[in-house]
DNA sequence: AGCCGATCAATGATCGATCATAGTTCAGTC
DNA sequence: GACTGAACTATGATCGATCATTGATCGGCT
């Protein structure tokens, strides 16, 4: 049983703290790339020992936020064009993907994603990109593909788009009517939806 | 410099050495599917300590070989038909990506493809399945995309490729074929290398 | 100067021990 | 008997300390 207003409270372990306190510092340029993280020097600092750092570490090398050589430890990785430029094919093409996974799933109903570009629409600064992900996510979900969904979330998403969009001043505002075409596209079941969503992606590329 | 036979020795640490122990051990059957992997009694029985086996049993979370709850360890995983089914379209779709992007790469120039496809003409055994994503993994790399091949590696493709192909007897000799078509494909820079790729994959899937 | 080899400091990797949580057992109560 | 909750156990999570590797420093030699 739980009170009706319990915060389903997610008591996380030390690691995964840690690793939102890393990736804060990152984001936010408080660690600058290039800049070594030394599990120690950060340990201390948060009165915690070295193993959550160490794990928390592997949390962002698998983000690819920060490169570690084994016994040279890791530092904040230099963010080139090249990662950004990487980035957004290879999240188009999970997304096409779960477009032709999820197509049978949504067609017809598309209320959900409908529900997202409402949102969207009336969203404001970063909730902006907070919920035109959420209407990807939905598709990604969609798909039914728990391993698509992992790996599509491994590619740190939010993290990446932000990033890119703050190195690029990409303009965030203007794919609603793409959104609204992509869900139209869904709920008649157009085969091409897939590619549409590709494509669309590509658009945030740099 | 570096002697010329010079074995490129790889100093591996203790958690790699630990997490190939026990894959060897799931994929060989010691290690039942659901069988949990206490970190003490390992680390007892290869004369280490629990650090490294943690860090092996996270590495094997990542090839989704075991799963783990928070506070509650690790079991290997119980390898589910929907399991085989998932990955082969998201493998499928990254290699459709890959191919797309290598095809400017490997017009005209598909002699390292050929060479894998001689290979496997002669192979035999484990070798087939070895040489057979020899060949995929060679259009994954021509793509040029390290996120692409660093997401593509991560699906864990020999492990997952070996237990589908045993737990479901897939016939892997006769593809040969197929793997000529897509080099061909290649080489005349036929745009529908992509699909061609994506479909070969496919027909691995149970 | 430029090239070694020894020494040293920094720190990742590993260790052994302790803390904290989840599941189990079992006596007590109704 | 079924439920409750207090021990108890097993074990993951975390800790503090040590081992081992790396890169830097320095002196001697040519």
């Amino acid at each position: 049983m739980n009170a009706l207003n319990a915060p389903a409270l997610v008591r996380t372990g030390l690691g995964d703290q840690i690793r939102q306190v890393l990736i804060d510092r990152i984001t936010s340029g408080e660690l600058q790339p290039g800049e070594r993280i030394v599990e120690r020097r950060i340990a201390a600092e948060l009165g915690v020992s070295q193993a959550p750092v160490r794990e928390a570490l592997r949390q962002l090398e698998a983000l690819r936020l920060v490169e570690t050589m084994p016994n040279r430890g890791a530092r904040v990785r230099e963010f080139t064009e090249v990662d950004f430029a990487e980035f957004f094919p290879v999240r188009a093409g999970l997304e096409e993907t779960a477009a032709e996974l999820a197509a049978r799933h949504l067609a017809g109903r598309v209320e959900a994603l409908e529900g997202h570009i409402e949102r969207l629409a009336t969203a404001e600064g970063p909730d902006v990109m907070r919920h035109s992900i959420a209407f990807h996510r939905e598709i990604v979900d969609a798909a039914g593909n728990r391993l698509l969904r992992e790996v599509w979330e491994s590619l740190g998403i939010e993290i990446w788009t932000t990033l890119s969009v703050r190195r690029h001043d990409t303009e965030l505002c203007g794919k609603t009517a793409e959104h609204i075409e992509i869900a139209d596209a869904f709920r008649r079941a157009d085969p091409r939806v897939g590619r549409m969503l590709h494509d669309h992606v590509m658009k945030y590329a740099p």
